[in-house]
DNA sequence: CGTGTCATGTAATCAGTTACATGATTCA
DNA sequence: TGAATCATGTAACTGATTACATGACACG
């Protein structure tokens, strides 16, 4: 189950939109798929320059207006080809591991009322995200209208919202269970 | 984001419920948290040797009927403790990565069959897990009714079915949404 | 007798986070 | 002037998988 690293081709993807500089990166990945995909500057930074080593990226100098300099990465030809290669080969499935699962499985050892406030703090946590994936969501389609990117992107962040949803619901269910239930 | 290392509560968990050699915690997990939590014994026979150096297990030699020997590990009372002060504890929210999102997300770059296709796969894949939830809530149901414990296992395999109901539904209407789309 | 499962471990490797370090620019 | 953000990196650490190695026992 998945040891291939995958941060170049979200590096890639993310760069095959535009050039920028490796925060800039970082900031665009947050604002995209941050909510299913995340990298550190630890491993921005370095498989930049390894992946302009390699050829798929071009980096170059640029002024910004206060003469200070950054170096802007743009995707080549051949990096467009890796990232179209690896989009064309099946998903891996990678390990998931859901630390809530574990303590409400093992929860026969502590009280009843310690399992629902995990429930609640998680049920709390997932509805702010709701909030803004909806609003990202608004702010999508008022943008632009049948666009193919923007399907795409709608169609991640919809996964976020039927997941949610169908979590919120299992969990208000299984707090129920759990009062209900004799221990 | 989750820099703490659980597996040593996924093992004394599962070692709360009966002492076993390390060979058994690991189809142990498999079977009853496997489908979101896994373990491997590069990761089991060190931190079973930890854990007892902590005081958590105590390690006894059995025999088997054919003379060869096995080492039983059994939960100390102060391994109990150590599982119960950690149950309790918030749950900490762990970095969630999603390779069919991250492919979807960048799928302009490709035909759209590609993307269907991952999908399609991905359905499959689900489809099959769902199968085996379905058939481990019927033998647990006909096992033990009303018991707690059985309680909070048919819960967190109730989350496997909801979710995976839910990704299915989402992975059609996204398999559509990209047919009709312009790309 | 050979294959599969039981059983126990270690070493190499890797992916990834976090902390540390540094400095420029912006703006209240 | 001081805080926030922009910008670029490296080093240490760690969690985890995978491969490797070994051997007993079971069973057809």
């Amino acid at each position: 189950m998945a040891r291939v690293n995958k941060t170049r081709y979200a590096l890639l993807g993310i760069l095959a939109h535009s050039p920028m500089n490796a925060y800039e990166v970082k900031k665009s990945i947050e604002q995209s798929i941050g909510f299913f995909w995340q990298e550190s500057f630890g491993q921005i930074y370095p498989i930049l320059k390894q992946l302009e080593k390699e050829g798929c990226l071009k980096s170059f100098k640029e002024k910004k207006g206060s003469g200070s300099e950054t170096t802007i990465y743009k995707i080549t030809s051949k990096g467009k080809k890796e990232l179209k290669d690896w989009l064309e080969k099946p998903v891996e499935k990678s390990p998931y591991r859901n630390e809530l699962l574990l303590k409400l499985y093992f929860g026969d050892h502590v009280q009843k009322e310690v399992l629902i406030k995990h429930l609640q703090d998680t049920r709390e946590e997932v509805i702010r995200l709701m909030g803004i994936y909806e609003n990202i969501r608004k702010f999508v389609e008022e943008l632009g209208e049948s666009k193919a990117p923007t399907t795409l992107s709608l169609i991640t962040l919809d996964f976020g919202i039927t997941t949610t949803k169908s979590f919120l619901e299992w969990a208000e269910t299984s707090q129920n269970k759990i009062k209900n239930s004799n221990f």
